[in-house]
DNA sequence: TTGTACGCGTTATCAC
DNA sequence: GTGATAACGCGTACAA
């Protein structure tokens, strides 16, 4: 039923290496031939077996996204940047979540997809993170987003800076009871949680300002879990007179939370968010931008490379933050 | 260096055939020589070459999804969904992308899939659309999200009644001009919107209301274009007092506008959404909520269990609709 | 229940 | 520039 080279070879007058060579574009085949090869196989309809090729080849003709989670606005971004540079190359892109690393128990990625990629791209999971780590004992390139590691390219932002450039925003604001929106206790598998973390903590010391346990709140980088946890934080014995939420969707549920309580953001509680998420623009939020899908398709693009000529050694690039600020955020009322 | 089915048979004292059917749990095996197998393949850290495996048994051992887009609220979730039923099988999930058919010119999927996916799961798109028509001339199943076709499994809603049911709650609230705010300009490649449209123009057309090109706008399906189709429409010379956002986040975009021109939502004028996206609840805004992830959990079921059995014949599931009713619509005000 | 041996459709290494 | 042909690693009739 289906071609195989082997027809292409007979139907073109050539041998099967010479059908390969030229529908490859490898050097060595003479023009005439190669064009009328390409035309029988154009004519046959015939597309090479990527199992076939794989096989013989010893390429897996694929590469693997380990991502926690796929359904939430940052990783959604990211990915679309990825499969906009996978879809120019030749390489199949295999998509894999794996959840929050301590709640759920899939089947670790490297076991899964052993044999089957040709390399990596990891998005947001620290390298040490059980199910993660494992990946570094394969021999494939691996890109890191959002994370650094010896031997890896990777592509990031400066979370540390980022959360720096949101809690000075307040300290000049005046605030000196800060807040903080994370995503759960620490120590968390998420390396931009773990240096938000810092930068806010950093920051805060510099200042001489308060860091007390007091002033934070889980919200699991969700909307509700935003929203619950500036409702904590409000109903603290000394509240913040302002917040740094590690998302903007945090950051919109601990707007509702405010707007539940009669509270107005700006004149009554400073919100921060980080992202620039679309919806920020809407509701008037103050945030820290990334460039996500840029984020995204840089990523892929080192790894490409690298795939390409696995001498060149690693990079690590990381992408401009800006500030938007907008009304959620105000001078600290006396 | 990677271990080959031959190192495990020799190290077992089996031949390659009883650990193939060993490894794979077929029958026929003896319990003792089976777990053997089992322990030295894990010993020797052996995992089967799938290039290899899929050569010699003709499947493809992956599934395609085809999708519109990546970055968006809906297509996250629906993703989200079929991955985690993917996950549990041993399908790898193979993501592509081809963003609006009308606009880019990518590789069109059936080229760049053919012979390597067992399976397809298209979200959204119109069967006849260009670049999706021809992957059903391949004989592998199909699973359509929001779309119908003969032969092909299909999860949905029922996109012309949801839109019946937002229009109709408009109507019930005592609204006469009722605008919509669309994808796009018909016709659409997208069959939800397709849908979506029919129900809105019957509605109106069964109650006796006006249809009229001056009430539609287009929002592209973003918030920012739902913005400003919304403006769009506020500056008609008769505009609608209620309007129908065929996504939430068409919505988000049009309540913002609203706000942009001082007008309160529900007071003066009444705004739903379509989806159940989690910001509606902190918008206030009214809309019609849909089981996003279970559709496509769902979808990926239906082509699993195909796959299992290539005899059944396809079914079509719709999964039911629900609206929630909140402030940004109220009885229209005389 | 187990083993033998062939085939799957390419790629890559040689010769020519 | 081109052609034989040996891998590549596994699945699977068929035989035992």
């Amino acid at each position: 039923m289906a071609m195989t080279i082997r027809d292409i070879a007979r139907e073109a007058g050539v041998s099967t290496a010479t059908v390969s060579r030229a529908l490859r574009g490898l050097p060595n085949v003479d023009p005439a031939t190669r064009e009328r090869v390409r035309q029988v196989a154009e004519r046959l309809d015939y597309v090479v077996s990527p199992a076939a090729s794989r096989l013989a080849s010893g390429r897996a003709g694929s590469i693997a996204v380990i991502t926690p989670w796929i359904a939430r606005w940052y990783f959604g971004r990211v990915l679309s940047g990825i499969e906009s540079v996978l879809a120019g190359s030749d390489l199949d892109l295999l998509l894999s979540s794996i959840g929050d690393p301590s709640e759920t128990h899939h089947v670790p990625p490297h076991r899964k997809l052993r044999r089957r990629v040709d390399g990596f791209l990891v998005i947001s999971l620290s390298t040490d993170t059980e199910g993660v780590s494992e990946i570094f004992e394969s021999d494939v390139p691996v890109a890191l987003i959002d994370t650094e590691r010896d031997g890896c390219w990777s592509v990031g932002i400066d979370d540390v800076n980022g959360a720096r450039m949101a809690v000075q925003h307040l300290i000049n604001l005046g605030h000196e009871r800060i807040g903080l929106i994370s995503g759960r206790v620490m120590p968390t598998p998420f390396r931009p949680e773990e240096n938000r973390w810092r930068g806010y903590h950093d920051t805060l010391i510099e200042a001489g300002l308060p860091v007390e346990a007091d002033l934070e709140a889980c919200g699991h980088f969700t909307i509700d879990g935003g929203e619950r946890a500036m409702t904590t934080l409000l109903a603290r014995p000394n509240p913040p007179t302002a917040v740094f939420a590690m998302s903007d969707e945090m950051a919109f549920g601990a707007l509702r939370s405010l707007h539940a309580h009669g509270l107005q953001p700006g004149r009554d509680l400073s919100v921060v968010g980080f992202d620039g998420h679309e919806m920020a623009d809407h509701l008037d939020l103050t945030t820290i931008v990334q460039p996500v899908e840029e984020v995204g398709a840089r990523a892929a693009q080192a790894l490409l490379d690298a795939l390409d000529d696995p001498t060149r050694t690693p990079e690590q690039v990381t992408l401009p933050l800006s500030m938007v600020v907008r009304g959620s955020t105000a001078l600290r009322r006396h």
